[in-house]
DNA sequence: GATGATTTGTACGTATGTATA
DNA sequence: ATATACATACGTACAAATCAT
């Protein structure tokens, strides 16, 4: 669970590469707050490594929008605010309703039933309330579909942001109710596939993200902060 | 010329950033062949710093999907097939089409105005024949749609693509007619913003970045190779 | 296939700029 | 406001891997 990078995922034996995918999951997982300090020389001996490949790492980072790099005053994970993240959830439901309005036309008969038999999985897994196996099949359902419009660099793009709203899509899950009408979305998605209707699917698609953005601000509005704010006293 | 690195933009003292956009440019303006070498000590030499700053950008380079990175045996120009382009080409169709789509209804009257503005003077260029600064033009105006969404996070991604296939879209601009063809693309999309009709607009945008793709595919199956490929032979 | 040359990957030292007392 | 402490930025050194012969 690592990253969209073209090639050279295959051998990981750099510890640059290594602190950087370890990074990658700890932000994602929000084992970092936003906001929060990262220094150089803490995380060396976290990873057991000199300064110089954890500087690297941050570097790549940086460019992937993950980590704020202040030149000479260090690394902080990314502060994001609530505009940022409705930003990003509307370029996400924009794309994802692009990816299903092309899928919709070019999946192959094995990947439209196999995106089925991901749906059936999340249905279930959503009727026992099991939020967890839900969420990764969720992924799933999501990736079968930017796979589904034989365009790489289009799922790579899907997948990149995804990842980078991953912490904040999980929170949003476990409002109450919010897994029952995810399912009840993605169906008349599928519906709308099956019948060939790709403007459709868009359309649900984008209905399906936006809904959930809708639930993950209502629920950071209930008095929660989303970047530990360091700033100064006015 | 450079990025849409979210913050960090502001001061450029660090030697790292300053190598990165020199060779973002670089590589823009294929100073640098698809496929050639790109020795970290030579490098060093050429900006007249040390091996440590230009790894660094390499490794941004990397994650921005300009270079290739491969463990142990140096980093090579991202080498790209025909089939890559047309993949980016369509995301960038997509995208444009949907950021054209959002600016219809949310720009305001001065990024209107400002629009139709840019657009006149790309007119100009073209009538002109001046194949640069049209080049030029071609850029604000699409830039300014972007911005037009009012999203700008999506108006980076738009950015970001754009970049990614600067080098392709010179080659394809300078084709016999395809000029004249790009300025009457422009003029029915300006049209139906003004209308107001942001699905039409997306269309014009659509087609006008497919129109791009499909002279570039001609161009370059017309006998010439994109990747100075250095495989060896089977 | 083995050996030498070249280049990468990592560690470490030092200077400069930033934050703090 | 000045000085001290500290983290970063860059350079250099060396080990290990790749390549060329």
């Amino acid at each position: 669970m690592t990253g969209a990078q073209p090639a050279n995922d295959a051998s990981v034996d750099l510890l640059s590469d290594r602190i950087r995918n370890a990074l990658t999951d700890a932000l994602a997982n929000g084992e970092f707050k936003p906001g929060a300090a990262l220094d150089e020389q803490a995380l060396a001996d976290r990873y057991g490594a000199s300064r110089t490949p954890v500087r690297e790492a941050l570097r790549q980072l940086a460019v992937a929008g993950l980590v704020e790099l202040r030149p000479r005053r260090g690394a902080v994970v990314a502060r994001i605010t609530i505009d940022r993240i409705m930003e990003m959830f509307e370029c996400t439901a924009e794309i994802e309703a692009l990816c299903a309005r092309l899928a919709t036309h070019r999946m192959t008969p094995i990947e439209r039933s196999n995106l089925l038999r991901i749906h059936g999985q999340a249905n279930e897994a959503a009727r026992s309330a099991d939020v967890d196996r839900y969420d990764a099949l969720n992924r799933q359902f999501h990736e079968a579909l930017y796979y589904g419009t034989h365009n790489q660099f289009l799922a790579e793009q899907a997948m990149t942001i995804r990842e980078r709203l991953g912490a904040y899509r999980r929170t949003q899950l476990r409002q109450v109710g919010r897994l029952g009408r995810s399912i009840g979305e993605h169906d008349e998605l599928v519906l709308a596939i099956s019948r060939g209707d790709g403007e459709d699917a868009a359309k649900w698609m984008r209905a399906h993200l936006l809904n959930a953005s809708s639930a993950l601000i209502e629920f950071f509005e209930d008095g929660r902060q989303i970047a530990a704010s360091d700033s100064p006293a006015p």
